[in-house]
DNA sequence: GCTATTTGACCTGT
DNA sequence: ACAGGTCAAATAGC
């Protein structure tokens, strides 16, 4: 008995150690990503440094998968929380509101459509204060299928263009599915023999739901064969790491430039704002591309927004 | 009958 | 106390 108790001790003391180590690992990992980003930007052209970019990314992604999988063998997940303690009164808006206050977000301006690549569910709406528009609450579809904790909000833009639609996403997406931009559902993988496999988005780096993804916390499906099991039959093949590098200024930059030849649309990309955004968001805590999961022909601006 | 949406009520954080 | 976020019963659409 004493002797198990101790092992435990000991295994969680490594497993704290390691934990510790891999986060300064992929701080260190971040922090020159950071750097070659900005020399990225700099220098103009990304041919030169492009591959050293891509080379942390990949870094970055394994210590995500590392950091997730050592996690993920933690007992106890948010899911079972949400899962048995959902229908339970007390409990009764606890969870979502401070699953939101706590994660991190990705605030992304959308014209006309709110169309992503995954199926939402509208749960809520609600009129905000000193805003002309009310404030559409959306989850995964998936939620309860696969525990899937991602949420968007949609407001429609107050300022210049109404057809603009700001969405601010959070949460991890556990589902493993998406659904075409014309709305049909997807699946990944079709057929069901790698349900194992789950795709995993991550729009932030909150701990809790990281974790909380027990056995499918992994990390967006950037790297190895997650990126290859479900980029093959997808309609938005993610970009694979040994031959395209995800999303960065460049190649979000050809994303946009490809379906939106308007010409204010080209003059917000060069815009270096924008540019540094975009890049931002590969700097950011977590790296992942969004271009899975927005339609970048309605795509007019997106920040990142670490707020919180 | 099933599923998605609407909407008032409830809960939490500030 | 207030604003924002979520729940869940009622309702609508298929």
């Amino acid at each position: 008995m004493v002797r198990t108790t101790a092992l435990a001790a000991t295994a969680g003391e490594y497993s704290n150690a390691a934990s510790q180590l891999l986060t300064k690992g992929r701080k260190s990992a971040a922090r020159l990503h950071d750097l070659l980003g900005q020399q990225l930007l700099a220098a103009g052209s990304p041919s030169t440094l492009h591959g050293p970019l891509v080379l942390t990314e990949q870094i970055l992604c394994c210590f995500d998968r590392a950091l997730a999988a050592l996690h993920g063998g933690a007992a106890g997940t948010e899911d079972d929380a949400a899962g048995s303690g959902r229908k339970c009164k007390p409990e009764r808006g606890s969870a979502g509101a401070r699953a939101s206050a706590s994660s991190k977000r990705i605030r992304v301006e959308k014209k006309s459509t709110m169309h992503d690549n995954f199926l939402w569910r509208k749960y809520g709406q609600k009129e905000i204060k000193n805003s002309k528009y009310p404030r559409f609450y959306y989850r995964c579809s998936y939620r309860d299928d696969h525990g899937c904790t991602a949420t968007k909000q949609v407001q429609q833009s107050e300022d210049d263009d109404p057809s603009l639609h700001v969405v601010t996403y959070f949460g991890e997406h556990f589902c493993g599915r998406v659904a075409d931009v014309d709305g049909g559902p997807v699946v990944a993988g079709d057929d069901g023999e790698e349900s194992e496999e789950l795709m995993v988005i991550s729009f932030g780096s909150s701990v809790g739901a990281a974790a909380a993804g027990g056995a499918s916390a992994y990390p967006w499906p950037c790297c190895g064969e997650d990126a290859k099991n479900s980029g093959a039959s997808q309609p938005w093949s993610l970009p694979d790491w040994e031959e395209v590098p995800p999303l960065t200024a460049s190649v979000a930059e050809e994303l946009i430039e490809e379906s939106t030849p308007e010409p204010e649309l080209m003059g917000l990309i060069s815009s270096p704002d924008l540019e540094y955004s975009l890049l931002d968001l590969e700097l950011g805590e977590s790296s992942f591309g969004i271009d899975g999961f927005i339609s970048f022909d309605e795509l007019s601006v997106y920040s990142i927004d670490n707020a919180r």
